[in-house]
DNA sequence: TTTTCTATTGACAATGATTTTCATTTTCAG
DNA sequence: CTGAAAATGAAAATCATTGTCAATAGAAAA
């Protein structure tokens, strides 16, 4: 899966007469492997443990390119930052954020899905992609 | 509907012991006046046409004070700023996005609200707001 | 009306995430 | 190798939004 995603990205780049470096690769490989929905800052902070000299704006540069890539997808939830999440373009999902303890819990749902296409073919809408996102509080802050 | 708004506000304001000031009400009467989905640099401008003084930073506070008070909402649609919108909290709404365009449509479906809850309920979680944005092309922009 | 207390205002500075700039370094095709 | 083009990191620049603060205005009391 992890290899598949970067040679994807291999590919993104070569079609574009970009170059796979090092650090490109590590931000990259960094942000596959570990747990979705990393902010700019959790990416840099992790990069940095393993090779401490990558700056923000290559984080920055390189999750754009991922974004351009299709290989990741970048959402603000409403606290000051974007966050990004692995888009694999296949299987979509939503989420559940909890506004007490800020956790995200992903779901899908085929049939809201479908009634989404149904809505907007109503208007003679081409959908692309959604955002569906709700808020409110988790059953851990619950009890 | 508008004097209905503005007494809104104004009850809210009393409620907090604040004051209903000229330039609050300009700002919330041109903002309930308006077509929805202003930003704060529009609604800045409209209001200076009228009243030249007002500054960027009363407009701000002034969205704040509406969105307190459940009177108004904020969104940010991806474009770097935030857009405000008329919340009169009985009938909710979600959007269709042109991404050519720029158009925003709006709609509402309670099958979809429904499902939303149910699938809410698996998780135990209680949800107190939500937003659905489908992005796409129009159908202006399609044909 | 006048006083007095407190909220409000606007100009401007500050913030903070994201981008750009730019001099230096790296990559890779020839 | 070599040299042109791309990439990098550090620091400066952006830009929407928020905070500061001295001056002003509103409302209640006298």
């Amino acid at each position: 899966m992890l290899k598949k995603m970067l040679d994807q990205f291999q590919n993104y780049l070569s079609s574009k007469g970009l170059r796979m470096t090092g650090q490109r690769e590590l931000i990259a490989r960094t942000f596959f492997e570990n747990q979705r929905h990393m902010s700019t800052e959790e990416l840099h902070h992790r990069v940095q443990k393993i090779s401490s000299q990558v700056g923000y704006a290559t984080v920055y540069r390189t999750l754009k390119l991922l974004s351009d890539a299709g290989l990741a997808a970048g959402r603000s939830f409403g606290d000051g930052f974007t966050r990004y999440e692995p888009d694999n373009q296949i299987e979509h999902h939503d989420h559940l954020i909890c506004t007490r303890c800020g956790a995200i819990i992903e779901f899908e749902n085929d049939r809201i899905e479908s009634l989404q296409k149904s809505v907007a073919g109503q208007y003679r809408f081409e959908v692309t992609h959604h955002v569906m996102e709700l808020y409110g509080i988790c059953s851990k802050c619950r009890s």
